[in-house]
DNA sequence: CAGTGAGCGAGCTTCCGCTTGACTT
């Protein structure tokens, strides 16, 4: 009998079913051991951190033991990235007690093929990933409880709470808000020309637009009882191209726009559909789809919708900190779907996005004409029209098409306008955030993992820093304090980039060029380093 | 005798990231 040890339960039963009966598969949930949740759980000196036992997780593994003891070998399939590197060697650091064949399997995508091979080319754990978690853990400790306990001092408020990811996440939110705050808005007025032509009406602006409604009279009146003539009309083609698969950051955002629910109420309901069977891991950064599902989805399309609407697998830049363990968000199966409710809802979202990003493009043709006052030449008028040509993707994903088509306009057409008006506008602020808004952001910023996307909107609302209204995240003033005094005190934590450069430094660490303790004491040195000159 | 103050100990918020099921009400 063998052994293989995997995070997720769901994962475990899929693989169990791979590897047959000479196997037993057993899942963590996760991390097995932590820092201690009530004290600091690191050496201020050495920075050696202290691993505690998580909740529930010392049974688990005893249980996993008793397995081990008897297993021929011992294959740990934890997940293939610095945090899984970490569960692997704390499973190795207890099993090794009682059983000393383990090795470290590999792999990205949950097929036959992949698992298989994964127990072949089995090898050891890699210490350097190992040690870029124990950097990533303690620096995020050190931060989370050094400095958390400044704010209750100097604010007088106890649990607020400062974090590498939860600080730049609240700067963002704070910031757009003082936006709005200074935000002075401004009218501006320009003339409007409705026109109507072969019974379809549409609009054409002045060149020019005003500050006061006073300066465009004088134009106005010169285009009183006059007739127009089109000027010019340019027609161009123009592509859209597909979304892109799902990612967790993209479903969450999408989802919760989609079917007016929480970040959280997303992920609650992918997992869920993940749990049954419907759909590939919830979390992940990564667009990437296996090759013989993208396969199987074309032939879909082509079957359902037609060999015109049929589209390719595209290879997508992952982001630089993309960590890659699992693919896109996708249906396991088309043939399986769940029977009702905001489960179905959700699922069809992302079977429908799916099948969008491997369709083809829609085709759009927009059209730009100029018309003048057949009385005044140098006054220019504009006019815009959009026409889809070929709807591609948009039919597949349910998008609706807004753009308004011009009627057939030729140069030299001469056209009475029925109506001539100064149309007033005002400039807008920019809108408060979103939780998915949000997120998406955090996520071009590098700030925050798929696991904790809607955990962070979570605990910036726990701590009273954020409150929801209308949809839109507005902070609270609490909140201003916050960030004001870490701006003035951290600048360097406070920086948006300050994530990637951490991961900078863990990358230093992974590929064995720096001693991790070394590298950790330099950045929280760094992070005090103005705060301490005081 | 009442009020004051020093000294001491107990009780305390807090991080990010990985994963769900086992609890209680």
């Amino acid at each position: 009998m063998k052994l293989f040890i995997v995070e997720s339960p769901t994962k475990a039963k899929s693989i169990s079913k791979y590897l047959g009966k000479d196997w037993i598969v057993k899942a963590t949930l996760g991390h097995i051991k932590d820092l201690p949740e009530r004290s600091l759980g690191v050496d201020p000196k050495t920075l050696e951190p202290k691993y505690v036992w998580l909740k529930g997780k010392k049974k688990l593994v005893e249980n996993i033991k008793k397995i081990a003891k008897n297993a021929q070998k011992i294959y740990l399939g934890t997940d293939p990235d610095r945090e899984g590197e970490a569960i692997a060697y704390f499973l190795k650091e207890e099993l090794s007690r009682v059983n000393g064949r383990i090795y470290r399997a590999m792999f990205y995508e949950i097929t036959k093929n992949s698992i298989l091979k994964a127990v072949q080319t089995a090898k050891d754990i890699d210490l350097n990933l190992v040690h870029a978690q124990f950097a990533r853990r303690v620096l995020d400790r050190l931060i989370g409880y050094k400095l958390s306990p400044l704010l209750w001092k100097e604010l007088t408020t106890k649990g607020l709470s400062v974090g590498r990811v939860q600080s730049p996440a609240l700067r963002l939110i704070v910031e757009r808000e003082k936006q709005i705050q200074s935000f002075k808005k401004k009218k501006y007025y320009y003339i409007k020309v409705d026109f109507e032509k072969d019974g379809v009406s549409f609009s054409a602006v002045f060149q020019q637009r005003f500050e006061k409604p006073s300066n465009a009279e004088p134009y106005l009146k010169k285009l009183k009882d006059t007739m127009f003539v089109v000027n010019a009309v340019k027609k161009e083609k123009s592509i859209s191209d597909p979304p892109k698969p799902f990612n967790t950051a993209s479903l969450q955002s999408e989802g919760s726009k989609k079917l007016n629910l929480s970040v959280s109420e997303i992920q609650k309901i992918a997992q869920k559909l993940y749990e049954e069977g419907y759909i590939t891991y919830p979390r992940t950064d990564s667009y990437r789809m296996n090759q013989e599902k993208a396969q199987e989805f074309i032939a879909f399309i082509e079957k359902n919708y037609g060999k015109e609407y049929v589209g390719k697998l595209r290879n997508f830049r992952e982001g630089r900190l993309s960590q890659s363990a699992h693919e896109c968000i996708r249906p396991t199966s088309l043939r399986k779907k769940p029977k009702e409710g905001i489960e179905l809802k959700l699922y069809l979202l992302i079977s429908s996005r799916t099948l969008a990003s491997l369709s083809s493009p829609a085709i759009i043709e927009k059209t730009y004409v100029s018309l003048n006052p057949i009385t005044d030449e140098a006054l220019e008028f504009f006019a815009e029209g959009e026409d889809l040509l070929f709807d591609g993707w948009m039919k597949i994903y349910g998008k609706e098409w807004e753009g308004k088509k011009l009627p057939e306009l030729t140069q030299g057409d001469i056209l009475k306008p029925k109506r001539i008006y100064i149309e007033e506008r005002e400039t807008q602020p920019p809108p408060r955030y979103t939780e998915g808004s949000l997120v998406k952001t955090l996520e071009r910023l590098g700030i925050g993992r798929p696991s904790t996307y809607a955990t962070i909107v979570k605990t910036l609302k726990q701590r009273g820093y954020v409150a929801v209204e209308k949809g839109h995240l507005k902070p609270t003033e609490i909140a201003f304090k916050v960030v004001d005094y870490l701006m003035e005190k951290f600048p360097s934590l406070m920086d948006y980039s300050f994530t990637a450069n951490m991961e900078d430094m863990l990358d230093e660490i992974e590929e064995g060029r720096k001693d991790w303790k070394l590298i950790t004491k330099e950045i929280y040195r760094k992070v005090l380093h103005e705060y301490t000159q005081e």
